[in-house]
DNA sequence: CTGTTAGCGCATTCAG
DNA sequence: CTGAATGCGCTAACAG
């Protein structure tokens, strides 16, 4: 494997010239030029680019940090980054961590020995503390609402969205209203609960710790989610599923079993995935790949005009109405 | 951002010295070891991995070639792949390639040039001529069978799956069987119209162009299919769906439209996904999971003891049988 | 327009 | 057990 060095001699030219013509600066001689790419040709150079990361302090990738890579959610919020990455030419290095703290730390470490220039973090374990203080070695976008740190974000209103969702179950008359969650003592979780007691409390409704469902990720935890509620003694009659594989996965299970949606009980999903619309799930549209196209732009607008000042970005969402309500 | 000169000045040893503790080796006397660690606490220093990278030549990441990341499919594959990489402290980079050349090219490039160890190819559309040409800048291993060149690979038996899943439908009574592909023009289309062909042959039944069905991949493709095997002349009576993801969007799609499965036609999925179990899909289980461990175990051994020799491994697969036939 | 040269940050012989 | 010195491959002043 040649170095630059070699490509230079060959082509009787100085290394310079070669970088130069390596990395299309202007004044080059037309003849030089075409004396150092023969050369690369004939002895099959290309560049070392752990040398020019070294030496320009940058690498031209993002990491991403998410809990598993295999899940509709996550994989459309990626897709959207990827999306913007793929347009500025920039590279995604994903740590799939589990929710493992220490995974997770090990992503920030790669921001802190240069690995990546930028890191978005999908969803997380850590604490809000924890990831600030690798704040200072490169920008960090976390989707999920974070105020007052040195660290950006995009998201969706957790709170609006239920607060909608749930009014808009009030409205079609259901008074025994639930909802899902995948991890009750995530951040977003606390956000929720808050958002159904208030906004029952404003309906003057009623809140009950036994609708509230815990650990509700994959399709599967639909079925058993169904399962559950059908063994309950008084059972929601209406479910804020935040997730449509939960609710593709209870909505398949009611089928088998007979059991009629929305007549029995009513849901809503969340994310608007494709199996939805098939279901005929109501669902909540937060735009997902939005989320990860912003996330990716306000990294990259960290690093290309650093500027020192925290982005924060709001994305709207919408109710899609269907027939499970 | 301090570097390991200056912590060797802080701490009164040499660079050297430095290096030792900083890479574990013996022979460092306690004290100096301690100074150093001490040193390192105060200035906050961390090591800029791409001069180490540069040093080493190696970056202990590999690279996914993959067309999208949002398909259960890829998903699970790359769930496999990442979940070795971390057993051995690998890093993944994924190349979401949308099956355009240029960038599959582009990640081809990475590893020319030394940003990745090592390359997995989940799925292309570049010819192996033109993958092959990389090799020796690293190893590459594909996710299909491929023989006699400079590539690695694992793959799963398309021929002979297709000829199981053939014969199985055709001994529960079907006489009319078609089949889905992704892409028709694929490399393992090829082999499984192979396979139609010559099972059908054998088993002196018919087969039919017709009814073979192309552009399936999504959900939503198999909600179309439906729509379009309901208005055919002459339908198959079981089609062999390569893919959960389609055989689950025709399946709900025909319950939303009382199309009976498997009294009006049988089918059996690929891939053995968590939806085909719930809505009692019969499947083919590839092990998809069990894959990209082993894609990442092939390029890992490559890398850790280079023989040169090319590493082919072939998995097997089996039937789920559930209701849908 | 071109070449010389000084780093980028670190690992690693090679002498002690 | 330790330090000095060399080089990994490349970019970017700087001086022509």
């Amino acid at each position: 494997m040649p170095n630059i060095k070699q490509i230079a001699e060959a082509a009787g030219v100085s290394v310079s010239t070669v970088s130069r013509v390596l990395n299309d600066h202007p004044y080059v001689r037309e003849d030089k030029r075409r004396a150092v790419e023969a050369a690369i040709e004939r002895l099959q150079y290309s560049r070392n680019m752990n040398a020019v990361n070294l030496v320009k302090g940058a690498t031209q990738t993002i990491g991403v940090i998410l809990p598993q890579i295999n899940n509709a959610y996550f994989s459309k919020v990626v897709e959207g980054i990827g999306q913007q990455a793929l347009q500025v030419n920039y590279q995604l290095m994903l740590f799939q961590t589990g929710y493992r703290a220490h995974e997770e730390r090990k992503a920030l470490h790669m921001l802190r020995d240069k690995i990546v220039d930028g890191l978005i973090v999908v969803s997380r374990s850590l604490s809000l503390n924890q990831i600030e203080k690798y704040a200072k070695y490169g920008p960090i976008t976390l989707c999920e609402e974070v105020r007052d740190r040195a660290l950006s974000c995009v998201y969706f209103d957790h709170y609006a969205s239920f607060q909608k969702a749930l009014t808009y179950l009030w409205d079609k008359g259901h008074r025994r209203i639930g909802y899902t969650v995948n991890r009750r003592n995530s951040a977003s979780s606390a956000i929720r609960h808050k958002a159904y007691l208030d906004t029952l409390a404003s309906l003057e409704g009623e809140s009950r710790e036994s609708w509230i469902f815990d650990n509700c990720l994959h399709l599967e935890d639909g079925a058993k989610l169904l399962k559950h509620i059908m063994a309950m003694d008084n059972p929601p009659s209406a479910i804020l599923i935040t997730g449509d594989q939960v609710a593709a996965g209870l909505m398949i299970a009611a089928q088998n079993q007979g059991v009629h949606i929305p007549e029995e009980f009513a849901i809503i999903g969340l994310d608007n995935q494709p199996i939805s619309r098939l279901l005929g799930i109501t669902t909540i549209d937060n735009r997902l790949n939005e989320i990860g196209a912003e996330a990716f732009g306000i990294v990259y607008k960290h690093i290309t005009e650093p500027t020192g000042s925290t982005i924060i970005r709001e994305l709207g969402f919408k109710i899609v109405e269907r027939s499970s309500v």
